[in-house]
DNA sequence: CCTTGACCTTCCAGTCACTGGAATCTTTAT
DNA sequence: ATAAAGATTCCAGTGACTGGAAGGTCAAGG
């Protein structure tokens, strides 16, 4: 398979696959004409990598789960591991975003949005003291 | 004020200071022996920069709202929509983190974690047909 | 045989918002 | 006099691609 249909069967851009080419996450063999030449098991092994990058997985997560994906003796524990710490991290940005969202939405409340200068959001980023009363 | 009492007042590194100056963020005056010297104004200036960054907003928002912080004459409607133009951005992605999470949590649950093998995050990232039965 | 167009190749540069480090200068303190 | 602290500039790297230029290859149509 040449990678622009390997790009269809994976749904990742061709840019994207050489990409993981480079740093080494698939080694595609090479057709006489200087083309890559893609196995079912490179494409397995993009769609794997898809799937993880969509899960929100780092490349050099990927490339650790990829590895004990391709290892039969691997224990369950290390890639439950991986999944575990990945989790904190969502659920750490999930709240920090949640903090986010919250001090946004009070502000975006206060502020009247019309014609008039007056502006919360403002006062607040420019240090103003607007605690509670 | 020199640079590194800035980092200090603005709890900004001083790296983080010269590249806003790069970008043209800040416009501090130089000393006669080439150092930046820094006005009240411009320490007031990062203070705004370095809340609005800790709100997510991107460099260009704060550029935005930076400018309509120095515009007496400006709306403040036009300050709500930039804010809520983020907040939305924020919901979206606490909302795609939270299908992660969830998504995660479960795999994590169905994996034993022990020295054996079997491992349903990994059969589910290699695309493994593990519906509802 | 020639051309067109689709597809492939490599390489370089840009994204975002910094961050690290090297080499060099100035000031301050001992 | 010297050493340390703090300042300067410039270059390169981060993560994970993405865009674009310049050029090679292949299949179809005239």
């Amino acid at each position: 398979m040449n990678i622009g249909d390997v790009a269809k069967a994976t749904d990742l851009p061709a840019k994207t696959i050489r990409y993981y080419e480079d740093i080494g996450l698939v080694r595609p063999l090479r057709s006489e004409n200087g083309y890559r030449s893609f196995s079912d098991q490179d494409v397995h092994k993009l769609r794997f990598l898809g799937r993880s990058r969509a899960l929100g997985f780092s490349i050099e997560d990927c490339r650790a789960l990829l590895a004990l994906y391709e290892d039969n003796q691997r224990a369950s524990a290390e890639v439950r591991r991986i999944a575990r710490r990945h989790l904190t991290e969502i659920e750490a940005k999930i709240s920090d975003l949640n903090a986010l969202r919250v001090t946004l939405t009070h502000l975006i409340e206060t502020c009247a949005g019309d014609a008039k200068p007056d502006c919360p959001i403002l006062d607040d980023l420019s240090g103003a003291d607007t605690g509670p009363t």
